[in-house]
RNA sequence: GCUACUGUGGCUCAAUGGUAGAGCAGCUCACUUGUAAUGAGCAGGUUGUCAGUUCGAUUCUGACCAGUAGCUCCA
C-alpha cells in the first residue's frame, strides 16, 4: 500500500503495517517520539495496523494530538492506580484537558494530600510494568453486559446514552480495563513526569442535581525538565495572583463583617479605578455617547417588565416580601443598567433621526452570586460597569455593533490585555427555552445577523451554546486568570426583544412606529475585575500613567527635606501622583520600600542635586537614571502618561 | 449552593490537650546616611465567632462567619 506523509512524499509498505512499524522504518528516534498518528484525517493510536493506501502524519508530544493521548493514557493510569489502592471506587470520565488531564472518582471516603502521593507512586509503578495498551470493540449489548457485570454503574449509563447500534471501543492495559474511544499511547512505559495536582468535586456529567463525585487532577509532560519548569511556571503566577498582590500593595482588603464578595478598595486601589474610569467616561464621550445618573434599586414592577423577575430573581437582592404579589413595596437592588436607560430612551418620543442614541453610565450593579462563586475582586456582589446602551435602527445596527467592538479593543489595548483575550460567540441553548425569553425563531435570526457581523469583522472567535444573556447573544471577550480560570471581561449583546417589552419605538421614515435594536455593551469590563487582571499582568507594577503612586521623592538627609517638599508639590501642581518620604532612614531602604511598593520614578535629593538645582532620577525598571532638571523630568512624565506607554 | 482544604498579633509563618513564639511592619532612642533592608529597646494576640467534649481547648467535635482550589452558576 502506498502511505503518503505530510511533506507529499509516497513510499510503500505492507498492508497491515502500523504508524509505529513505519516511524520505525524510518527512524527508531522518530518511532520513540511518536504517540499517535492522524490516518486519512483520523486521530488513531500509533499501533493500529493501516490496510490501505493513506496519508499519515505522526504525532508528538509537540502536537496537540500526541499530548491529548500522552495525558489521555495518563489518566487510564490515574483510574488504575485508584482502583489498585481503593478497590470500591467507581469510575466516571477521566479526559486529557489543556494542561493536563483529570478522572472524576465516585468515593466513599475523600482523597487525602497522602492519597494523592501513594496514588503517584502507583502511577510510576504502572508505568514501570510498561503494560501494552490493547484496544478492542463491543456492540452495545455486550459493553452494557460488560459494565453491569464490574458493576461500574457511571460507565452503564454513558453505553445506555450512545445509540442502539454503536460498536463500542474498550482499551486495556493489564488488569484495568475502560470504556474510551481512545486513542492512547502504546504502553504505560511511554508515560512519565506525571503529578498529580489536587482533588476537587465536580458533578457528574456537569449538573448540579447530580452527585459530586471526586477530580484528581493531573498533568505529565514528556520529560522531567518539562513538568517541573511547568510547576515552576505555576509557582510564578500565583505570584502575580492580584487576591494576594491587591491586599499586599494594599489597593484592597476585605472584611469579614462586611460580608463576601464586598471589598473595600483602598486609596491605592481606589486611585487606580479612578483614572480607568476617567479615561473611559472620556472616551465614551469622544465616540458620541450620552450620559445617564440612574437608581440604583426599583420596584419590582420594573423587573417585571424586563423578564428578570423572572429569569433572574435569585440573583437579585431584593427588598422587601418577594412572595407577598400584593405588595407595592418590593424593591430590588439593579443588577444590571439596561431597563433604567429604556426609561430614559422613553422620556419622549423618538424619531429615527435621533438613532442611534447611545447611553452610558458609570453603573454600580449587585448581584447575589452564590457564596462558593466569590473570588477576591474577580467575582464579586457589587461592583461597578462602565456599562452602555444603544438603541439603533436595524441598518445601523453592523456599524454600531463595529463601534462597540472597536472600543472594546481599544480599551485593551490601551490597558495592555489585548494579546491575552479570546472571542466567543456566545448563544443560547435551544434545549434549556426556560433560561430565555423569546421563541426559536427570533433567536435563530439574531443569531444569524451576529454571526454575519462577527465573520465581518474578521476577528478569530468560538461558538458556545447556553451562554447568552436570556434576552439575547452576545460576543463576550474572555480572560484567563493566573489560575487559568476564564471569566469575561467585556461583553457586547444584541438585543431583539427588550426593546418591545419597554415599549421603547421610535417614528421611522415611512411613518410607522418601530421598535430599535438595542445593543447592550461594556467598554471594559467591570472595574472590579479589570483591576484585579491589570495586578496579574503587571504583577503590581503598573505603567506610570495608571500607578496610584507615580514618583516618590527621597532626600537623603534631613537637609534636603525642604527641597524634596518643594519637588513633590511641584510634581503635584504638574498633575503628578507624587509622595514624599521624609523619614530619617538610610536612602537605600527608602529606595527598597519604593520599589516593593513598584512605584515607576524615585527622585532622590542629596546635598548635591540641591546645589546644582537639579534631581537625581530612579526608575522602578532602569534603576538609575542619573541627575536631569526637574522640568525635564517633568516633561518626560508628561508624555509618558499622555501616551500611556506601558 | 456543592466537594475539599484553610483561619494564630497589621503582614508572612512557627508551636502545643496544661491559656502561645519568630521575622517584617508599628512605636521610642541613637545614627544624617548616595541608589533594594543601620542598630538597640518597647509594645502588640481571650489563636475567626459561638457552642460542645474535657479537671483543663488555641489544639478534639459541631454550627456559623471568612478565605482558597474546583464543580455548578455567571445578565
Amino acid at each position: 500500500m502506498n502511505i503518503t506523509f505530510p511533506d507529499g512524499s509516497v513510499r510503500v509498505y505492507a498492508s497491515g503495517a502500523t504508524a509505529l512499524d513505519i516511524a520505525n522504518d524510518i527512524s527508531p528516534r522518530l518511532a520513540k517520539a511518536t504517540l499517535c498518528a492522524i490516518v486519512n484525517g483520523d486521530v488513531c493510536d500509533a499501533g493500529m495496523p493501516i490496510y490501505e493506501d493513506a496519508e499519515l502524519r505522526f504525532c508528538s508530544f509537540d502536537d496537540a494530538e500526541g499530548r491529548f493521548a500522552y495525558r489521555h493514557t495518563a489518566a487510564h493510569m490515574l483510574a488504575q492506580a485508584v482502583k489498585r489502592l481503593f478497590p470500591g471506587v467507581k469510575l466516571a470520565i477521566g479526559p486529557a484537558i489543556e494542561n493536563g488531564f483529570y478522572y472524576d472518582f465516585d468515593a466513599e471516603q475523600a482523597f487525602t494530600a497522602e492519597d494523592l502521593k501513594r496514588i503517584e507512586k502507583e502511577m510510576e509503578k504502572i508505568a514501570g510494568e510498561n503494560l501494552k495498551l490493547e484496544r478492542y470493540t463491543l456492540p452495545r449489548a455486550d459493553a452494557l453486559v460488560k459494565a453491569m457485570a464490574s458493576g461500574e454503574k457511571y460507565k452503564q449509563e454513558l453505553i445506555r446514552d450512545l445509540p442502539q447500534d454503536a460498536v463500542i471501543s474498550f482499551y486495556r492495559q493489564g488488569e484495568f480495563t475502560d470504556l474510551c474511544a481512545g486513542p492512547h499511547v502504546v504502553s504505560t512505559g511511554k508515560v512519565k513526569n506525571i503529578k498529580l495536582m489536587s482533588v476537587t468535586g465536580a458533578y457528574w456529567r456537569g449538573s448540579e442535581k447530580n452527585k459530586m463525585l471526586q477530580r484528581i487532577y493531573g498533568t505529565a509532560f514528556s520529560t522531567r525538565a518539562d513538568l517541573d519548569a511547568y510547576l515552576v511556571q505555576l509557582e510564578e503566577a500565583k505570584k502575580r495572583d492580584h487576591n494576594r498582590l491587591g491586599r499586599e500593595l494594599e489597593l484592597f482588603t476585605t472584611v469579614d463583617v462586611i460580608g463576601q464578595g464586598l471589598p473595600i478598595l483602598l486609596p491605592k486601589g481606589a486611585r487606580v479605578l479612578q483614572i480607568l474610569q476617567r479615561f473611559v467616561e472620556d472616551e465614551e464621550q469622544r465616540r458620541g455617547y450620552m450620559l445617564t445618573k440612574t437608581p440604583l434599586f426599583a420596584k419590582r414592577d420594573l423587573y417585571k417588565i424586563s423578564g428578570h423577575w423572572d429569569h433572574y430573581r435569585d440573583g437579585m437582592f431584593i427588598m422587601g416580601d418577594a412572595n407577598d404579589e400584593e405588595a407595592t413595596d418590593v424593591f430590588a437592588l439593579r443588577p444590571m443598567t439596561c431597563p433604567f436607560q429604556f426609561m430614559a430612551y422613553n422620556n419622549r418620543p423618538r424619531s429615527y433621526r435621533d438613532l442611534p442614541l447611545r447611553y452610558n453610565e458609570t453603573s454600580t450593579l449587585f448581584r447575589n452570586e452564590s457564596s462558593g462563586e466569590m473570588h477576591g475582586l474577580i467575582r464579586v456582589r457589587q461592583f461597578t460597569l462602565s456599562e452602555g446602551h444603544i438603541a439603533c435602527r436595524p441598518d445601523q445596527m453592523e456599524t454600531e455593533f463595529r463601534a462597540c467592538l472597536d472600543l472594546a479593543n481599544f480599551m485593551l489595548e490601551t490597558i495592555g490585555l489585548s494579546e491575552d483575550v479570546k472571542y466567543r460567540f456566545s448563544k443560547w441553548d435551544e434545549n434549556d427555552t426556560e433560561k430565555y425569553i423569546g421563541n426559536k425563531e427570533d433567536w435563530e435570526n439574531a443569531q444569524n445577523q451576529m454571526r454575519e457581523i462577527l465573520l465581518n469583522t474578521g476577528i478569530q472567535f468560538v461558538e458556545a451554546d447556553g451562554e447568552a444573556a436570556f434576552y439575547g447573544p452576545k460576543l463576550d471577550i474572555q480572560i484567563k486568570n493566573v489560575h487559568g480560570k476564564e471569566d469575561t471581561l467585556i461583553t457586547i449583546q444584541v438585543d431583539f426583544q427588550l426593546a418591545e417589552r419597554f415599549q421603547m419605538q421610535y417614528m421611522d421614515a415611512d411613518g410607522e412606529k418601530k421598535y430599535p435594536v438595542v445593543i447592550h455593551r461594556s467598554s471594559i469590563g467591570c472595574y472590579e475585575r479589570t483591576l484585579a487582571l491589570l495586578i496579574e499582568k503587571y504583577a503590581g507594577a503598573f505603567p506610570a500613567w495608571l500607578a496610584p503612586v507615580q514618583v516618590k521623592v527621597l532626600p537623603i538627609t534631613d537637609r534636603t527635606a525642604e527641597r524634596a517638599t518643594e519637588v513633590t508639590d511641584a510634581l503635584l501642581r504638574a498633575g503628578f501622583r507624587a509622595e514624599s518620604d521624609l523619614r530619617n532612614e538610610k536612602i537605600g531602604f527608602k529606595i527598597r520600600e519604593a520599589q516593593v511598593q513598584k512605584v515607576p520614578y524615585m527622585v532622590i535629593l542629596g546635598d548635591k542635586e540641591a546645589e546644582e538645582g537639579v534631581i537625581a532620577l530612579r526608575s522602578r525598571k532602569d534603576g538609575d537614571l542619573g541627575a536631569m532638571d526637574l522640568d525635564t523630568f517633568i516633561a518626560k512624565l508628561t508624555e509618558e502618561v499622555e501616551t500611556r506607554a506601558r
